[in-house]
DNA sequence: CCTTGACTTAGAGTGAACTTTAAGGCTTAT
DNA sequence: ATAAGCCTTAAAGTTCACTCTAAGTCAAGG
């Protein structure tokens, strides 16, 4: 069992934020002490495992509690689930794509700056030269 | 020259984000007809074009705004642009890496719920043989 | 025992990037 | 010449994902 403050060192996550992932719905059913402290077990860990991987992968945070909602309903909704998961899978293949055009592009830009960069300490080592 | 909304056209951006961006200093001193309509240049689109770049692989407006105005105060600034774009350009490549490995992940969990989804249809299967 | 500090809730505030609204001006086709 | 449908600005509103505040509860150390 792990206090809030052990999750938050685990996953990076402030208190606030789990606290309000709990409140949207996203990492349900927290036990608590008879204070009303939140202690976390290794499946919430596990199940807060897959809800930040599908957050850093883009994924937003209503769609991430509706996963949560169809796992609560039970085996049923395990198409709808895996049609979410592999969906979700698309997109950021999709996306990931998408960026690496871009980053070309930047890179492209970069080496063009830096030929203009060339050029110009060349002009100042010219203009002003062996002044030290 | 192109009227606001040809280069709505080629690039995505609504109208009023494109005045968004030219209120933002992103996208700067485009030129204006009597009546005062923007007509944007080739130049204007190649502009666009960095600055959608550089958008869409994560850099803040804030900071795309502050490259521009570098841009607009001369030669002198190239150092300080390249090592913006040297510097954008790592993070791209880390956060991308970085995406890779969430998706190892979700790539993983999908074949998880795939392997439970086929165990729950081939259950469903036998409880209820050729019903149809 | 009492103070310090971590915990609780509900709800307001923040920042980024738009997006919409309000109120009105110009241009083009008929 | 007049209506449709562009265009203008300033400012308010929206969404997302937090982040912080206020007011109060609980527990452990000195």
């Amino acid at each position: 069992m792990y206090t809030i403050q052990d999750v938050c060192g685990r996953t990076g996550l402030s208190a606030h934020t789990l606290r309000y992932y709990e409140k949207e719905g996203l990492l349900t059913h927290v036990e608590r002490t008879r204070g009303g402290f939140r202690q976390y077990s290794d499946d919430d860990l596990e199940r807060l495992g897959l809800i930040c991987c599908l957050k850093n992968t883009g994924m937003p945070l209503q769609e991430i509690a509706r996963f949560v909602a169809l796992t609560e309903e039970g085996e049923q909704t395990l198409p709808e689930r895996v049609e979410m998961l592999r969906r979700h899978r698309e997109n950021v293949i999709a996306r990931m794509a998408e960026m690496q055009r871009y980053l070309d592009k930047v890179t492209w830009k970069l080496d063009f700056f830096s030929g203009k960069l060339r050029a110009y300490e060349e002009k100042q080592a010219v203009g002003e030269p062996c002044t030290k």
